[in-house]
Parts: structure tokens; sequence; C-alpha cells
DNA sequence: GCCAACGTTGGC
DNA sequence: GCCAACGTTGGC
């Protein structure tokens, strides 16, 4: 099973507003990258949930993928943030997916903390100039981050 | 608010 | 296909 991780900016959606929500869409994502991702993702994957363009930017916990990639209804909506003027029913090249709460970190692990963590070399997240926004994680980058939560 | 780095757009 | 200009991301 593959692990991932996805940056959300908590006035958006954080860990505790999934925790209390129990279950929530996961969208808006503008990046083919970080799209194609999403649609490789599995129910049942796992995922750190990271707090980013925050004042604590940083991994705040954990969170499962809930069902597959389906088409972005943001992408179709004039009022949301997300909408694409491109994008058509026919034709929408965006993804979303649900997402379900798992657990709050007791703190969040702060980005600085993980860049220092020569484990996560590899990871996309701590590379300088990535902005990638969803990413997959390796067992033993998972194992590392478990182990200084 | 600043700014480095990135992805996308569009002229040529 | 190149590449300059632009808009966005996201840490600080």
């Amino acid at each position: 099973m593959p692990y991932w991780l996805m940056k959300s900016e908590p006035d958006e959606l954080s860990i505790h507003e999934l925790q209390r929500l129990g279950r929530t869409r996961w969208d808006g994502v503008r990046n083919y990258q970080a799209r194609n991702f999403m649609r490789n993702m599995q129910q049942g994957d796992l995922f750190f949930f990271y707090h980013s363009s925050c004042p604590e930017p940083g991994i705040a916990g954990i969170a499962r993928i809930d069902g597959p990639a389906y088409a972005d209804p943001t992408a179709l909506d004039p009022h949301s943030h997300y909408f694409d003027a491109k994008a058509s029913a026919e034709k929408n090249p965006w993804s979303a997916l649900d997402v379900a709460f798992v657990e709050a970190f007791e703190r969040v692990i702060p980005l600085a903390e993980l860049k220092a963590q020569n484990a996560l070399l590899e990871l996309p997240l701590v590379q300088k100039g990535s902005r990638l926004s969803v990413m997959p994680v390796t067992g033993a980058q998972w194992a590392a981050i478990l182990a200084i939560r």
C-alpha cells in the first residue's frame, strides 16, 4: 500500500477541521503532476496531512484515501475559487477524491525538523524550490516521520 | 510583505 | 519549439 503526503492551507482545511468532519472532499488541485498522483491513489491509502502557508508549516496528522479520484466539481463552479473556465462537464481535466480522518498529531512536526532528517532528503517536500502539493512517500520515509512525531 | 522558484501561457 | 512574461506557491 503506497503512502502519500498532501498539503492543505489550514485556513481552507486543517487536520482538526477534518477530524470534526470525519470525511470530506479533497479538491482544488490544479497541477498535473499532483493530479496524476491523486489518480493513482487507492481506497485505504494513508497520507500525511501537511499544513502549508501558515504560521506553523509542518505535518499535522494522518488521513486516509476514501475512494477513487473523480472529476473535480469545483472546476465547473463559477463561484468557486478553483473555477477553471477551460473545464467542462465533458472535458474536466481536474480530479478530486474523498478523504477520511485518521489521526491528529499531538504537535505539528515543523518543516525545519523534516528538513534536518537525512532519511527525508529525497522527499520533494524538503527539496529546494519544490512546490508539489501531492507526493508519494516511501515506506522508509513514512517510518522516519512517524519516529519523530 | 518579500522574493525565489516554479508552471503556464502565448507570441514568434 | 523557444523563451519571455506572467501568475502562483509557500517559506520566511
